[in-house]
DNA sequence: TGTACATCAGTGAACGCGCGTTCACTGATGTAC
DNA sequence: TGTACATCAGTGAACGCGCGTTCACTGATGTAC
């Protein structure tokens, strides 16, 4: 988890990376951008994303706003960078969780993804609204957001495709009239899938996901006000409960 | 449903309501009144909360945005009426679609607010995204909007209160060592319950709260996408299976 | 029914503010010879 | 190693725009007698 703190902000977007920047120029210039973005996640606190402001980041650094144009062609563009690494910063600290928990222990890793996606959202606010919040209005994701917004439920699904190799997620009942119907609607994740998935476990799994992150986003956004205590021995013992309960619901074993 | 289209959105609110309006100044005021909500919330689907300006209102209108200050004392005061008014519409309508469903059968009073609350939603979605979707920023919600705010989960409970006090909601384990630290967490939820419900059906009840409205935010939000099919047939049986699931997770009867 | 006064809706100008973006410029850093 | 030129970061002024809110005002509506 510290590793994300540290993480470099900088490189790997420009078209060939410097795995190390070199001249002086270059390390001035991977130090200024990851600047403006630690002020733009700042700025993100205070105002909401709508309202992010190029002048107002300027300002907290001490620059002309028009310098910022050096480093990022428009807002959108800053804008489009800060999703792409919240996503990319909760997909590093999810992947980390899971990958120190052994890989046959299917509910520990589940369990590892859950807390540390709950986790990085209460250390992170800002940017957990910025992703999973309301869409900002007038911008239009690039595709590029799609890669990183995805890590999270790709560790998801790499559970349930380990749960049925190995025979260890029994398919439920899927008799009912409206089985077909469900089936058609569910093709688009399927198609992200090996084959052989029943289609009651990805129905469960998505159940469970939605549930995570529903229930992440009304802690964060105040909808547990008055219904779940505010201290935080509260918040995770019912958190650690719902966990529990996915676990169960999905017949993880 | 159509009664909401009807509701009167102007009185009500002041300190003596008078039932009808009597002279055409009131009968005036109060149409202008709605006329101005109505333009704000057409500009809340374009800009989004934050962005909601009152010169826009006015430009809409016709009018001087300095005449606005005669229907509403700020930019906040409206935006709290906006925020009430949604939560009264939406809770009207979940309270109409429970309402026509016989009181024995449980189920169906619980699958008749969850789709009341998802075709809410998807017919008002800018609302929607007012009262479920991230907080305005620098916006301090007043007490006056709890009371609105709290009908769909009240309508919730009342399922819960009815199955219990029947003996038709078993409880489930409770003897794992954490149990007790979600009794306390649940103390918030539990002191506006009548005594006798036990956690694990609290605790059932509020994962399921917080699936729908999780469910719902994911698709109004743009999560599903290309995970569940975008046409209404599939979003429709991917939600019908999600309410089935709910039932049995509750184990309702 | 008619008059005199009070109340209220709506106007338009103004205040002071912030915004994204462009542009010609200065001066430092990097590079080719 | 030294020089000449190209590249780039950063500046500050400017453009044109929108915002919430206040204020003195006009003219219509309501009310008391």
């Amino acid at each position: 988890m510290t590793r994300l703190t540290e993480r470099p902000v900088e490189p790997s977007r420009d078209v060939q990376p410097p795995s190390v920047p070199r001249t002086a120029r270059e390390r001035a210039r991977a130090e200024i951008t990851a600047e403006i973005l630690a002020a733009a996640r700042r700025d993100l606190a205070t105002e909401g994303a709508s309202a992010l402001s190029l002048r107002a980041i300027a300002r907290d650094l001490g620059m002309a706003s028009s310098a910022l144009y050096r480093y990022f062609g428009s807002r959108d563009e800053l804008l489009t960078r800060l999703i792409v690494d919240a996503y990319d910063s909760l997909g590093a600290a999810a992947e980390a969780s899971e990958a120190a928990v052994d890989r046959v222990d299917l509910p520990g890793r589940f369990a590892a993804i859950c807390r540390a996606v709950r986790t990085w959202a209460l250390a992170n606010p800002n940017e957990y609204t910025l992703i999973y919040g309301s869409p900002v209005p007038g911008y239009v994701a690039p595709a590029d957001t799609v890669g990183p917004a995805i890590r999270v439920s790709a560790l998801l699904m790499r559970i349930i495709i380990d749960a049925t190799a190995e025979g260890r997620l029994p398919a439920g009942d899927t008799r009912d009239p409206t089985a077909q119907a469900v089936v058609a609607a569910l093709a688009p994740i399927r198609s992200q899938l090996p084959p052989g998935i029943p289609t009651d476990v990805i129905q469960r799994g998505l159940m469970v996901w939605t549930g995570l992150f529903g229930i992440v986003s009304f802690e964060l956004f105040g909808q547990l006000h008055q219904v779940v205590g505010e201290d935080s021995p509260d918040r995770d013992a019912f958190f650690a409960e719902c966990v529990s309960r996915w676990i169960t619901f999905m017949d993880l074993t």
